[in-house]
DNA sequence: TTGATTAATTGTACCGGTACAATTAATATG
DNA sequence: CATATTAATTGTACCGGTACAATTAATCAA
């Protein structure tokens, strides 16, 4: 495991189990270092991850603080990992509806940059959150990428399954959203009424390499949906 | 200006400029260090921001390469200096309804970590974009720190204001989103109907010193906003 | 005691380096 | 000619350092 992975998930445990609040202080750089025997820039590089998941924030000639009182209840469009912690966190399940191999939507073969003839597994589930329906999830998976899907893989963890299974390293993802209105199909799925909100989120997850291999599109059912991000100023 | 943000932005040009698509290779960190003549960890440090706002990725042992043809229309959630471009490249334009000193709400105190006796300059607007109704966004100012507003700063920009004028700098925001029903006051402001879909944005502005100077409320058309954000895996 | 000045603390920018992992190109091998 | 091996390319992790800016603490002056 890299350093400075370590050093940020230690950290970041710290802040939880020592219950830190907003505001409070952390140990400085140099006792860091001495800490955990490493050089500076690696603490460092520790931090910006932290920064960056908007655990703490550094204020130059005084300290590395906390950022915030967690917000409970929501969900985090940030990080798979986040995502991934959600899911236990909230106890969420899902239920896989459809499962094929077929020839993706013109949509779908855009954003995986391929063309419509290329087969792609086709996953359509929807998730629950505390027996609630959360949200239906349509992904297409490069299949010259994802070679093979089933049930079983699906209802485990497919990214764990494409990382481990599969042996491919997964890089970066593009998120779009947008709201709407359900339409009739998607309202019975949810248990809600045609015409009311919805949230659409878009993601294209890209191996290291740049190829994207998973395009997905997550109707949330409005009522359950709380999500956070972190901006950049 | 610092040197790692300045190659950013002639990198991010060169890419505009030269219309590179999806995939295109950029020049390796090697020759970028001797192109704008520093070290190789102020060209990885530019290279780590153009990463985080998802202009590039990069591959070990492989190069550095462009990350998505831009996705025209959608309003970036990520960065502020995002949002002014936004604002310019829409002609997106506003139009103030309120302008006030009052006593924050308890949400507003509890965001700003300030109590309910203290000041807000409290501001309420609308946004158009091509003249259609954007969003109807609500403002708390913490006002010890904000200490003086009025019509014209608010019509300018704000956050020019608060750096230059009043010279704070600003630091990082947090960012909460929900989708809900629009209220029948809501609808009215943005010509829809009591019931139609909209998405909240919640943001808390800091200074670098981590103080809260803005809470921010920004419920918007459903029909005119999309929006993109990167996720960090 | 108050306010200004100075000094110590602490994070950030930047340099220049070594080792190494992943990819790609070149070479050898059957 | 395909395939395995090796070498060159290229980005990432990490070290250790200097200079400096912003904050905070200590000191001094009035």
């Amino acid at each position: 495991m890299l350093k400075y992975q370590h050093i940020a998930d230690e950290l970041e445990n710290y802040i939880e189990e020592h219950k830190l609040q907003q505001g409070d202080k952390l140990p400085v750089l140099q006792d860091l270092m001495l800490q955990f025997d490493v050089s500076k820039s690696t603490v460092t590089k520790a931090l910006e991850l932290l920064e960056k998941k908007g655990v703490v924030f550094q204020v130059r000639g005084s300290g590395i603080f906390v950022r915030r009182h967690k917000r409970t209840g929501y969900i985090s469009l940030l990080s798979n990992q986040g995502f991934k912690k959600t899911l236990e966190e909230f106890q969420i399940t899902s239920e896989v509806i459809e499962l094929d191999v077929r020839k993706p939507t013109k949509e779908a073969a855009f954003n995986l940059n391929i063309s419509l003839n290329d087969d792609v597994y086709y996953v359509k589930r929807i998730r629950f959150i505390h027996g609630q329906t959360l949200c239906l999830e349509e992904s297409y998976f490069n299949k010259s990428l994802v070679t093979y899907l089933n049930k079983e893989i699906i209802t485990e963890s497919i990214f764990n399954y494409i990382t481990e299974g599969l042996g491919l390293s997964i890089g970066f993802a593009d998120t779009f959203l947008h709201v709407d209105k359900l339409t009739v199909e998607e309202a019975r799925y949810l248990a809600l009424k045609e015409g009311d909100p919805k949230l659409e989120v878009e993601s294209i997850f890209h191996l290291t390499n740049g190829q994207p291999f998973d395009f997905s599109k997550v109707t949330y059912n409005y009522v359950q949906s709380q999500f956070f991000l972190q901006a950049v100023l």
